[in-house]
DNA sequence: CCATTTAGTTTACGCGCGTAAATTATTTGT
DNA sequence: ACAAATAATTTACGCGCGTAAACTAAATGG
C-alpha cells in the first residue's frame, strides 16, 4: 500500500517473484494458485498497491466480473434497499456489481439493456418495469446474457425467476383482517405498473369469496410510478363519494396506503383500530417507510433478504455453469402487525 | 439495427466503407469528421447495429467518457432524487454515469473510491458522508481524479463545491415560524452525520437571536443514518419529558421530522396550524415524501434542478479543460407551506 | 525414493481499439 | 482554376492483459 508505482502486471509480477501468467491465474481466482504463492503475491500486493487494469482485464476474457442490477425506480426506497442487499450479496461472492434504474420508463429500460450488452456482464439481476416493459426486447436480452427475473415475472425468460408470493400475501392479510373486523375492501390503481398488482387482485377476489365475503374493488385512475400522488387524490376522491362499502381497506401496495392515509388525515378521518377510529388502512410491501405514516402501517412485507439471498444464488449458480431448468420461486411474506389495522 | 455481426471496428469500417481511424474519430466525436462521413458511418450504423468495445476503448484513451456519481444512501429518496437528476444530465452530454452509494459507512466509501480510480473516471461527482468520511482518502482521491464536491462540502477538495446554502434555508424559514406563531425549537440530532447539520444549528441560534428570541435546541441521541428512527424515539423522550418550550419544531431535516410527526400521532398531539392543533412542525429539505406525512410537511427545498445543474456543468466544464478556482456556491432554498406549520 | 500429479515458468500471440506520422483526396476561397 | 486548408487514408505501433503450449520445478503418495 504504500510504494513505487507500479505500472502494470508484468512489472508487480518482477517485484513480487512470481511470473505474469500466474499473477494473471491469482487475480482472475486467488484460491487457484498454491497457498505459498498467493502469500508472496499478497506480501508484494501490500508493499506496491497494485490493481489490475479492469479495461484490459475485461477486453478479453470470455467473462467478466459484472453483474448489472436493474431496478424499475430506485427512488423507490422499496427498489433502494432491494439493490443495496442484492449489490452487497454481489461483492461478496467477488462480482463487480453496477447499479441501473430505468427511471420508470420503458424506453430507458431498453436504452439501460443496451449499456449493460456492452459492459459485457457475467449475469444481471432484473426487475422489468412490467406491463410497460417492451417484452421482445427483454426476451432477447435474456437471450444473450444470463439474466435472471427477480421482484415482478414477465413470461418465462430468463434463468429463472425470484420474488415474492403476491397471492399468499394477499391471502394472508386478508384473512386477518376478516378475522380481527369487517372484511376489507381493496384499493388499487385501475392500470397498474406492475404485473404483481393483479395477482393481488385476483388473490383478494379469491380470498374474500372463499371467506363468504363479497369483494369489493376501488380502482382509481393515475398512470406511471407516483403510486403516493395516485393514493391521494384517488383516495379523496373515494372517500368523497363514499365509495368504500366497510370500514377496513387493504391497498394495492404501501405506497398507495401512504397517499390514502394522507387523504385520510387531510379529511379529519381517524384511522387505525382504536376506539375513535372511523377505518383501518393495511398494505403490502413491508415499504421502509411505513413504520413512519400516522398511524404506522399495517402490512405484510418482503421478505428482502430471502428473495435478495435466492436471487443472488441462482443467479451466481448460472453463471459457474450449473444448469437448471427455468423456475419460478416465490417467498412468503410476514405480517406486521402495526395500528392503521 | 438488422442485420449480420460485425466482431469489431475494423469490419464495420470496410462495410461502412470508412477507413477505421475515421470510424473512430466518428465514435469519439461525431461531430469531428465532415458531414458527408457521418451520414455515410451513420447509415451503415443503421444497418449493422455495432457498438465499439468499452474495454478496448477504455484502454488507452487518457480520459475515458466514465462519470462516477457517489452519494452517501442511495435509499434516501432525497440522494436518489439528486442522483437521478445528475444521471440524466451526464447522459445527456455524452457521459457513461456509474451509481454508487457508500450505504451510510466510511469505509464503504474508500471502497466506493477505489473502485472509481480504477474505472479511470473522466470526472466524479461526490457526495461525501460527511463528519464520518476518510478526509485524507478523499482529498488523496480528488487530486488523482477531477472531483466535484456537491450536497455537503469538506474543506476546499476537488474542483468547487456546489450545494445548498443551509444558513439561509434556516434563517428563511425560522423567520417564516416566527412570523406565524411562537418562535421555533429546533430539533436535531447530538451527533449528525452532515456538516450541513451544523450550520442549520447555527443559522437557527443566529436567527433566534437576531429576532430577539431565545433559542432552545432539542439534540436528542442516535448514530447513523436511520433519521426517522431517531426522530422517532428522540421525539417520544422530548415530548414526554416536555422539553419542547414553545409549540413550534423546526426539524434539522425533514426525514427527522417525519419521524418527530410519528411520535406526535402515536402520543395523541395534534400537529398542524388549525385550531385544534397543540404543535407546529417543520422540516429543511423539501424530501419527495414530505407531502404525504400527517399533515403534510411544511419545509425548505432545495432547489434539485439547480443544484444538479450547477454540479454537472461545472464538472463538465473542468473536464474540457476550462481551469477554474476553487470555489463554493450555495444556492437558496424554497418554502414550501403545507398544513404542519 | 521414484513415479505421478500439480503448479509455476517461458514464450508467444492476439484482443479491439487509440493514436501518431506520412500521404493522398477533397473542400475552400479567390 | 489553382493554391491553401481541411479531412480522410494508409501504415504502423502499442496498451495491459488473457490464454495456450511446451517445458520445468515442486509437492504428493505409496
Amino acid at each position: 500500500m504504500a510504494g513505487n508505482k507500479i505500472r502494470n502486471m508484468e512489472e508487480f509480477a518482477s517485484v513480487s517473484g512470481i511470473s505474469r501468467p500466474t499473477v494473471s491465474k491469482y487475480f482472475n481466482d486467488p484460491g487457484s494458485v498454491r497457498d505459498t504463492t498467493r502469500t508472496r503475491i499478497e506480501a508484494a500486493l501490500e508493499l506496491h498497491d497494485y490493481r489490475p487494469n479492469i479495461y484490459a482485464m475485461n477486453q478479453n476474457r470470455k467473462l467478466t466480473k459484472n453483474v448489472g442490477i436493474v431496478v424499475p425506480l430506485l427512488s423507490d426506497p422499496y427498489f433502494a434497499e432491494i439493490a443495496r442487499n442484492l449489490e452487497q450479496r454481489c461483492l461478496a461472492a467477488g462480482y463487480r456489481p453496477t447499479l441501473f434504474s430505468s427511471h420508470g420508463d420503458p424506453a430507458l429500460e431498453v436504452e439501460v439493456l443496451d449499456t449493460l450488452r456492452s459492459l459485457k456482464p457475467a449475469g444481471v439481476l432484473l426487475a422489468p418495469l412490467g406491463r410497460a416493459s417492451d417484452g421482445k426486447a427483454l426476451e432477447k436480452f435474456c437471450e444473450d446474457v444470463p439474466t435472471l427475473i427477480f421482484d415482478s415475472s414477465v413470461d418465462q425468460i430468463g434463468l429463472a425467476f425470484v420474488g415474492s408470493d403476491n397471492s399468499q400475501f394477499t391471502t394472508h392479510i386478508t384473512d386477518y383482517l376478516c378475522r380481527t373486523g369487517e372484511p376489507p375492501c381493496f384499493f388499487e390503481m385501475k392500470t397498474p405498473a406492475n404485473p404483481n398488482a393483479h395477482r393481488r387482485r385476483q388473490s383478494y377476489l379469491r380470498a374474500m369469496e372463499a371467506f363468504g365475503h363479497t369483494p369489493d374493488v376501488i380502482s382509481v385512475e393515475g398512470e406511471g410510478w407516483g403510486f403516493e400522488e395516485i393514493g391521494l387524490l384517488g383516495g379523496h376522491d373515494a372517500l368523497k363519494r363514499g365509495r368504500f362499502s366497510t370500514n377496513t381497506i387493504l391497498c394495492s401496495n404501501d405506497r398507495l396506503a401512504i397517499g390514502l392515509l394522507t387523504a385520510c388525515y387531510e379529511q379529519g378521518i381517524r384511522v387505525g383500530r382504536g376506539e375513535a377510529c372511523l377505518i383501518r388502512v393495511a398494505g403490502q410491501d413491508g415499504h421502509p417507510y411505513s413504520r413512519y405514516t400516522c398511524p404506522p402501517l399495517t402490512t405484510i412485507s418482503h421478505n428482502y433478504d430471502a428473495v435478495s439471498q435466492t436471487a443472488a444464488e441462482a443467479l451466481f449458480a448460472a453463471i459457474d455453469g450449473q444448469v437448471a431448468a427455468w423456475k419460478s420461486t416465490r417467498l412468503e411474506g410476514k405480517l406486521i402487525l402495526r395500528d392503521s389495522a
